[in-house]
This record gives C-alpha cells, structure tokens and sequence, in this order.
DNA sequence: TGAGTATGTGATCAATGTTAACATATAATG
DNA sequence: CATTATATGTTAACATTGATCACATACTCA
C-alpha cells in the first residue's frame, strides 16, 4: 500500500518538485469544489490526483480554511473582471444619451453579477460564506478595491446621478439598496429556491427586480 | 479507556434508554451550530454531551445531512412563527385605513424576515444551503405551506394590492421583486459584509431598502 | 563548491462519519 | 403472565480526513 503509493506518485511526475503547486493546488481545488461542493472537497483527495503527498499542500496554505479563502479571493477577483469585461464586450456604445449608457452599464453589470452567481452556485455560497467575507480578518468590502463588486456597483450609481438619471438624494445610501435587490435575487437563484423555473423565466425576475429598483430610485425626487 | 466511557455513560444517565433522543440530538445540534458554526458541528460530541454513543444518533437520523436537514426545517418553521407573532405582538391595529395596515404589515414581515436571519446567521445560512433549499428533494418553496416566508411575503403582497396601494400590474410577479430585496439585505447582513456597521445602521438601511421597493412597486400603474 | 532555503515525502496522530453485531428495554401478543 | 417482536442504545471496528513531525531532495546564491 505504502509502496503502491509510492510507484503511482513516480508515475505521475518524475520531477521532486512539482513545478508551481500552489496555484495547481488552488485551480483543482476551484474545480473540485465547484464539482462536488465545499463539504466533499478533502485535501488529501486533491493532492492524490496531483500525485503529491497530503503534506506538501501546507507548505503552500496553512490549513484548510486559508485554501478555501484563497479560493474565496479568486472568486470575487474573476467577479470583479466579468463585471468589466461584459460591460465592455456589449456594446454599452457611444451612441447613445449620457443617460442611456449610465442606465445600460449598471443593468450589464447587474447581469454580470447575476450571471456569475448563477454559472458559480458553489464558489458564490462559498464566497459569501464563513470562510469569505465572513471570515474574521476579510477586508475585500472594506477597502474600496477595484476589483470589488461593491465598488463597481457604486461607480455605476455615480454615473447614474451624473447623468441626471437619479436624484442626489436618491443617490444616497443607494449603493445597500442595489446591492440588496442584485445579491438578493442572486442568491435565491443559487439557493435552489427558484428549483423548477426555467432559465428565462429567472432571467425575466432578475429583469423585472432591476426595472423596480431603478423605478424606485428615479422616482426619488 | 472503554471502561471508562462505559462508566461515564451510566453516571449521566441511569436509564438505558435516553427517552427522546431524536428531539434532543437535534435542539443541541441547532445549539451547537448555532455556537460553533456547520463544520464546527460534529455528531460524536453532541452525542458525548448527551452521553450517548454515537451510533444512538443513526437510530434517528439516516446521516449527518438528514440532522442538518432536520435543523433546516426547524428553522423554516421557526421564521414563519416569528414572522406570524411579530405582526401579531406589533400594533398593526385597526385603527388604521386599509393601506396603512396592509403596508404597516408588509413592512413588519419584512423586519421579522431580516430579524431572524441577524439573530440566527450560521442558521439562516445553512437553511439557503446544500442541506436546505439546495436539497435535492426540497419542497418546502414549492409547496404552499402555511409556515413558508415566501407565501407569507405573497399574503402581504396580495393585501397591498386590495388595499389598492399597488396596482394590479405592480402585483404582478412582485413576489419575486420583494422577496430578493429582502433576503438580499438579510444574506448581506449575515455574511459579514456589513462588518464594521452599526446595528442601527444596519437597520436603517434594511428601511431605505422597503422604502425603495414600496416606492418602485407604487410608482408602477 | 557549499551552505541555506524552499519544497516534497513518509509516518503518524487524533477526530470524524458510518456500519455491523450485540444488548436491553418497551410494546404487543398469545 | 410469559413470550416474542420491535425500538432503542452500546461496543467495536473501519476508512477517511486534517494536521504535524522528522527527514529527504532540489534549487538559490554567495
């Protein structure tokens, strides 16, 4: 047995040293965690099918939690990119009013949001979860990154009041209210609560969810 | 070392049979999640605490997941109770016209729905997770049981309606709207993200959240 | 070249979920 | 009441897992 594992692990990699573990280690994990869920997810699994010995993963990560929250990184990372990536690839043109582009850039990104929650049920539980942001020392929303959602949602809110879309009022502490209405519908798509609906029909709530919020948003004076 | 847990077990119990190990292995475990958070929850310590062996527990509970799920249902439950008493013990009296009760406890709902989740995070967490909702044979959102939320929420919804403080059109798949506002300040609230705010604050914006749906859906004819 | 450091291995430990064979108390039946 | 059946609890065991330690190997750089 002991050797049995020995032979497998020669087979699989000639060199002693793997090469670049630590991202190796964290795209399987990525993977097998979206596969099987955050519960059937081991270490020693992943690392058998790297063909390294258990050990060698907490040279890279301290213990379990910290791979998870590195996964956790990763997710709100690619978030972020998909946010500004299908905001670019849509033709979110030039050729339209100030205020039909503010209008249409936070819609995509409110897509995108919805999007990658839906494409990622596992990794966005797990992002929200105790090993993200409510993991102790988390302080992705805290500083105002780039990268982070809630920054772009911002942003995009700004461009709203700029445009004369939303008032300054309404503008106020509006960035928790559409937060709010996005993750929500998003979580309840990833939650299996919507189990049953069709594709478009979720897609048709999350339309009608932003078409309220920005009904109510404008209609602040 | 099997002599003494076999002593143990006689100490804190002299009865050979415990007399209601299903209810009791599951309000420790909602405590002991509760306390220590999902995968802090282990089956061969709360049956320790209960002096009880282990393998008592499966006499009970098919595995871990169907105690997990078992927790999900009793929390279910528990958010409709709350949600029911809340308007209850709140003075959403007659004394009122029709739209300011029917809003008064729509907005009540709202805050029981947001209330539990802040009182019970890692429960209200675990209740929109794999073992609840995300439950392969989950019904409790496709049944129309008198004890779901969401039911509740169209209750709420309806008596808006009649009391002609939103339109038919407005009613329409408003149930979805509204209820993404709200788990979504509920889900923000409990992963963290809010870290470092208030509680006021926290609760003011969930007000700035309603006030925003009521004025969306009230501005629609 | 050689010392120091980074990385991987093997062995091992305690804890956990789960099962199976066995034991005991309660219920049902004659 | 005696006996049998059923529900419930115990003991022992197994495989899996997270984690740690001493040790081995490869890379880095003076």
């Amino acid at each position: 047995m002991t050797l049995k594992t020995k032979l497998i692990s020669k087979v699989q990699r000639d060199n002693y040293h793997y090469g670049n573990l630590s991202d190796a280690i964290k795209e399987l994990a990525i993977k097998l965690v979206a596969e099987h869920g955050v519960d059937g997810f081991s270490i020693r699994q992943a690392a058998g099918m790297l063909g390294v010995a258990p050990s060698a993963v907490y040279r890279h990560y301290q213990d379990k939690s910290a791979l998870l929250k590195a996964i956790c990184e990763y997710g709100f990372s690619r978030l972020g990119q998909q946010w500004i990536d299908l905001i670019e690839s849509s033709a979110v043109g030039t050729d339209s009013s100030p205020q039909a582009i503010s209008l249409a850039k936070f819609s995509v990104g409110a897509d995108a949001y919805f999007k990658f929650a839906t494409e990622n049920p596992v990794l966005f539980q797990l992002m929200f979860g105790p090993y993200g942001t409510g993991s102790k020392d988390w302080a992705l929303f805290q500083v105002h990154s780039p990268e982070n959602p809630f920054t772009m949602l911002c942003r995009a809110l700004d461009e709203l009041q700029e445009a004369g879309v939303i008032s300054d009022t309404a503008r106020k502490n509006a960035e928790y209210v559409a937060f709010s209405m996005v993750h929500g519908i998003s979580c309840l798509a990833v939650s299996g609560v919507f189990k049953g609906l069709a594709r478009d029909q979720i897609w048709e709530h999350l339309a009608l969810v932003k078409a309220n919020l920005i009904n109510g948003l404008c209609s602040q004076k």
